[in-house]
DNA sequence: CATGATGTCTGCAACGTTGCAGAGCCCTCA
DNA sequence: TGAGGGCTCTGCAACGTTGCAGACATCATG
């Protein structure tokens, strides 16, 4: 059987349409007397409203989508949380989509997908994209960008300073007297701007100690996933003067550093102190726990749910850059006892 | 300006809206000149379907919800990334929501809640909703029970068989010599049917080997996150006859446990030996890695997703339930060096 | 040449909802 | 008593799309 619709609760109350959608919204002024029976009759028949036919009517439907890179890695699902609990408390649900690394699904999301027509606007955690494509996709899905410093000041977006929290990472191992710093995560081209502006913070760190950077110990990696930390770790480990310390451009790029010191035998933070950026929960729960710069994701998920509902509500016209707070946790792979 | 319509086209074009429609569609035959005429007209405006529209017409959507209790533990995230990347081969978008756990919450998805309105389908992680509550729900729309084994015959069901993991990841222990091998992770009360399951398997393992069970070694944790996994392990230590394995509920309570280990300076798996369920990724790189009872997370997603479109479609009426095949991935906490 | 088949194209109605304008009705007050 | 105003309630139209039935022209066929 069918759902009910207004015009079956109007039929059956004997009244209008029009006053049935009043009981329900609570719009106009309806005596207490007929509410009361429509709204018996809403029990009766178990009237649940057809959204879409709201949201046609509307021109909006109270959901937004998320696009991350991938959704299994722990950084993404731990926005997606922040992301969909702030959505909830502005009434919005969020429909999640991962593009895996892939240039064309980004595009295609901005683009020719007519699916972008169903989401009131797009929160993007771009990986691939420029701001090119960005500026001359024709779709006009208010859009807020998250994670990555670039476009400058094209697009509404929600950021941590990459190269504060790489440079206070970096001091933070030169600090405890570290002077063979290794960086894993560095990635020279066109789609690597985080990670360059990660490097740049590195440099700066080594800079202001008046240190030279060794560049044999500045490892590039074309993504952030916990093998290609330990891949670059061995490498490392395998150099005549390998590092004392190595700073992670992710929290998963040191848990894989942290396995490939392990497994050789290396003590850490004795041996080599490791640092990280994220702060994923497993990095609490490693072994040793890792020391990372924490991103306030919550506030970056608030921020930009409440920068996208602005940009969709047309107040928020110029766009809007947005530096969140980021701080230093310091944990057992650059202070413990060695394990 | 406002999104083109099917009218505006169709205005500009000389030509019927229902011409327009039928060559965006494709679906009755359009001379190829006039083809072309309105394509042309179509990408000069930019012409995309308001899906809201199709929709309200069509009766369905095109997207299917996924609920899981907390999206940023590993096993979910990674489920979600699955479920996303199996509806997305069928052409459908998941919205993704969390219950934190919370019945209320569940219970509203179900429910009241008109936003179900919205989706063709819904693939439900619960953890607290009972079957009498999913029964008596009004709401028809087609709903397909991930990972839990409840509820028997009354719903469309998908999950590995519990019993089975748990006896199979205890009699590996077992087969190791161990003969005090406890368990964290019992939920002996109403919605923790799951748990119950695998406390039957741990059981069964004994009973198999002719073992009795000490039930001082069965620790009960409220939920399965690593800080419960840790301190249920420290307790454990704290016994007079401590245990020489444990077999964990999920991967997270292991890893927690595993953590309590390291601190209190036991060697794994010498010492203690330490199995989990789920094989999340971070299992692979923890020190040391992480034997554990790997549910094929792809075959979850797919066969569900499967099922819950042939529902949508009306093809399967009666409730099946699906058990998906797991297996045991052998790493270091149970058989490694120790580290 | 009449007939029917085929190939293109069109208008109407409807999906379920809400915005708008207004219709009754009762009450108040001059 | 009648004008005006407030309170309830209603009907129409529309959001942008597609299903349906049919119009019209063309063509092959007997």
């Amino acid at each position: 059987m069918a759902a009910p619709t207004l015009r079956d609760v109007a039929k059956r109350a004997n009244v209008s349409i029009r006053t049935v959608s009043n009981v329900v919204n609570g719009y106009a002024p309806v005596s207490d007397e007929l509410r009361a029976r429509v709204q018996a009759v809403l029990d009766e028949l178990g009237y649940r409203p057809n959204l879409i036919a709201r949201n046609l009517k509307q021109g909006r439907t109270g959901m937004i989508a998320l696009v991350v890179p991938e959704l299994d890695v722990p950084y993404f699902a731990e926005l997606a949380r922040e992301v969909i609990k702030a959505a909830r408390t502005r009434g919005y649900v969020v429909m999640v989509d991962q593009t895996d690394g892939d240039v064309e699904r980004e595009r295609e999301l901005l683009g020719r997908d007519s699916r972008a027509t169903m989401f009131d606007g797009l929160l993007l955690s771009p990986l691939a994209v420029t701001a090119e494509e960005l500026r001359g996709r024709g779709n006009k899905v208010p859009i807020v960008l998250l994670g990555e410093h670039i476009f400058n000041g094209s697009f509404h977006h929600v950021a941590i300073d990459n190269v504060a929290a790489a440079r206070e990472a970096t001091a933070h191992l030169l600090d405890l007297g570290r002077r063979r710093v290794a960086a894993i995560g560095d990635q020279p081209y066109a789609t690597g701007e985080t990670a360059q502006l990660r490097t740049a913070g590195y440099r700066q760190a080594h800079a202001r100690a008046g240190l030279d950077v060794d560049e044999g110990l500045v490892v590039a990696t074309p993504h952030f996933h916990r093998r290609l930390g330990a891949e670059a770790m061995e490498r490392l480990l395998a150099l005549p003067e390998p590092p004392d310390a190595v700073f992670c451009y992710n929290d998963l790029l040191a848990l894989g550093a942290m396995r490939a010191l392990t497994r050789a035998g290396r003590r850490i933070p004795d041996d080599v102190a490791v640092v990280g950026i994220d702060d994923i929960e497993e990095g609490q729960y490693s072994t040793p726990s890792l020391t990372t710069i924490a991103p306030d994701k919550g506030e970056i998920a608030r921020t930009a749910v409440d920068m996208l509902l602005e940009s969709i509500n047309g107040s928020a016209a110029t766009p809007t850059e947005t530096v969140v707070p980021h701080r230093l946790i310091v944990r057992d792979s650059t202070a413990g006892e060695p394990v």
